[in-house]
RNA sequence: GGCUCCAUGGUCAAGCGGUUAAGACAUCGCCCUUUCACGGCGGUAACACGGGUUCAAAUCCCGUUGGAGUCACCA
């Protein structure tokens, strides 16, 4: 009995050597802290990136997530910044993240970057490197109770112990007869602190080797993982936690409900699970979201996306194209549900907010990056947009990546909604689908401004007809033109073109016998449409000539005459 | 290598013991069309393999194989 209360005692002085200047207790902040008063059903759940400000689509799919879960039911949605680890720190990263969470529509209830902006807050501070003393308090409390001691072990020794196991290919790790620091004494501990040396703060590990622990994610169901037994770090040496116990303690703290993260935190439950355990907390719901992947042209396999490797699935590289970020919404929305693609169709009017999203409908299995199917529903959603809307959505693009063009292209706002108006087909009976993002729409219609400077013939696009006949076409087209025609009157020149050359102008006539034309009257426009816009696939010609004036197009032509000449 | 998760067409996916195995993207063909598109119709194309359980298996169980994730004083 004097024994076990010895031990106790020596956990407190150890406590206190440790952390003299900690006063308050776990106590103390679960007061300050308490439950959030929320809707029955309303879920908190938060974002919490390392302030590094490099996002990609993965952070943004499981940041949608979080998001939409959270307010479909009034909850919270709040942002954290894990800036434990001085090396990923990047200046301005919070406002980058903010600033790109707000472009794809994305708000945050409350958190990082939001302390003068009338947010509540009170579960702040949310940077973690300000919430050290929390952190302190809280393993204090643990000191104290024997389930957390000091480490000194040195990086070298704790590479040779690693050597050793490997070599003796058990279970590599700090743990068992492995801790060796485990069962210093309080006058060893402290004679080590007062020689000054360096230390961590580990968990004394309560789980056993054959232990096993049923976990129930919110996405994956029922999952059976080994028990915790490693003494994992909960303090560095520089004070600062290491991710595990600053989510533990935050996420407890900021009354998380539900945490939605990359399965890649799937083999730390745990951990997690020891330590929700050993701090007396109640764990939130967590859902491990199945990661998405990226074809990898090496290996030919799939692999989950990585911000080195793939610097064209960064949030910015979107943005710098100019995709619209709705499309991105969308897409990352089937990706996530997989029946929200149904809904949405069956909807297209409703507000994609009102979408029912359901955690249990969230995909098991990692799903490939599909740009082609991004960019069909790019096409589909800008079609829905009015030509204004588009307007202000290229111009504001412009503004930011395109300043030369934005001065010279939106100097006649007129001139480029009339060119929008055809390309999106208003004033049709159907909609064209031609826009994908900003950047690929500029190059669509690059050929109304950029004339002088663009050379005639996009290599892709190039003639299929040997130049005499092109000549005999285009100036006979010249010749004939007249600004004044009505689109029929100036059809019925092009079958007449067709008739002089030698090509069909009636198209069943042409489809009976094909032997005996040189070609129909498609070709005839193809070879005038490429040689006023460069480009095989255009809306309607002759709307587009009463866009660009008689003159650009004369110029336009003219120039491709002088270069098939030589 | 240990542990874990996953496995339906090229891609994303419905499917929860009995289906002609949906749908979307991509692809191909046809139709519509005075040019480009849009649109309409149709085609090609899948339950990884092997064992069970069952009257009945894509569906449940066990193995195999394959893919992915993770094993830090990084998150």
């Amino acid at each position: 009995m004097d024994n076990i209360n010895n031990k106790d005692n020596n956990f407190q002085k150890l406590a206190d050597l440790l952390f003299p200047d900690v006063t308050h207790t776990p106590d103390y902040y679960e007061e300050k802290y308490p439950y959030r008063k929320l809707p029955s059903k309303a879920e908190v759940t938060r974002m919490a990136p390392s302030p590094t400000g490099f996002m990609h689509l993965g952070n943004l799919y499981s940041a949608l997530a979080d998001e939409r879960i959270a307010h479909k039911k009034g909850g919270i949605f709040y942002l954290r910044i894990e800036d434990t680890d001085e090396k990923r720190k990047v200046d301005g990263a919070v406002e980058t993240i903010i600033n790109v969470m707000r472009y794809f529509n994305i708000e945050f209830d409350e958190g990082a970057g939001f302390e003068d902006t009338g947010a509540d807050n009170a579960y702040g501070p949310y940077f973690q490197r300000q919430r050290v003393e929390i952190y302190h308090a809280y393993v204090k409390e643990l000191v104290k109770k024997g389930l957390a001691y000091p480490c000194f072990c040195t990086e070298e020794e704790l590479e040779k112990t690693r050597k050793k196991q490997d070599a003796d290919k058990v279970l590599t790790g700090y743990y068992g007869q492995y801790a060796t620091c485990r069962n210093l004494s309080f006058e060893e501990a402290e004679a080590n602190i007062k020689a000054g040396r360096e230390y961590v703060i580990r968990l004394r590990s309560q789980g056993s080797p054959d232990g096993e622990i049923i976990f129930k994610d919110s996405i994956k169901g029922e999952v059976k993982l080994p028990e915790n037994i490693h003494d994992i770090v909960l303090l560095k040496k520089d004070g600062v936690p290491t991710y595990h116990f600053a989510h533990a303690i935050d996420d407890h703290l900021m009354r998380t409900t539900m945490v939605i993260r990359g399965g890649e935190w799937l083999a730390s439950v745990p951990i997690h699970y020891e330590l929700f355990n050993v701090l007396g907390f109640k764990m939130p719901a967590y859902g491990h979201t199945a990661l998405l992947m990226k074809f990898d042209e090496e290996t030919g396999g799939k692999r989950k996306l990585s911000k080195r490797k793939d610097p064209e699935l960064s949030l910015d590289y979107y943005r710098k194209d100019g995709y619209h970020p709705y499309c991105m919404k969308v897409y990352l929305l089937t990706l996530l549900n997989s029946n929200f693609e149904e809904w949405h169709e069956k909807f297209p009017d409703k507000d994609i907010n009102e979408f029912p999203f359901s955690v249990s409908k969230m995909s098991q299995s990692g799903a490939l990056f599909d740009k082609d199917k991004l960019h069909n529903i790019c096409k589909n959603e800008l079609s829905a947009l009015t030509e204004y809307e588009m307007y202000d959505f290229l111009h504001n693009w412009a503004r930011e990546h395109e300043p030369e063009k934005c001065k010279t292209w939106f100097k006649d706002k007129e001139k480029m909604l009339g060119i929008l108006r055809l390309y999106m087909g208003i004033g049709m009976k159907r909609r064209r689908k031609d826009f994908i993002y900003a950047r690929q729409v500029f190059a669509l219609i690059s050929y109304f401004f950029d004339f002088e400077g663009e050379e005639g013939v996009q290599e892709k696009d190039p003639f299929r007809f040997n130049s005499s006949i092109i000549n005999e076409v285009l100036n006979e087209y010249l010749k004939t033109y007249n600004h004044n025609d009505d689109n029929t009157a100036w059809f019925n020149k092009l079958k007449d073109i067709a008739d002089k050359y030698g090509f069909a102008s009636d198209m069943k006539a042409y489809k009976k016998e094909p032997e005996k034309y040189k070609g129909n009257v498609s070709d005839i426009a193809e070879i005038i449409r490429i040689a006023i816009t460069g480009r095989a696939n255009t809306p309607d010609l002759w709307a587009i000539v009463h866009v660009m004036g008689q003159e650009q197009m004369e110029s336009r032509i003219n120039k491709v005459l002088g270069q098939q000449e030589n």
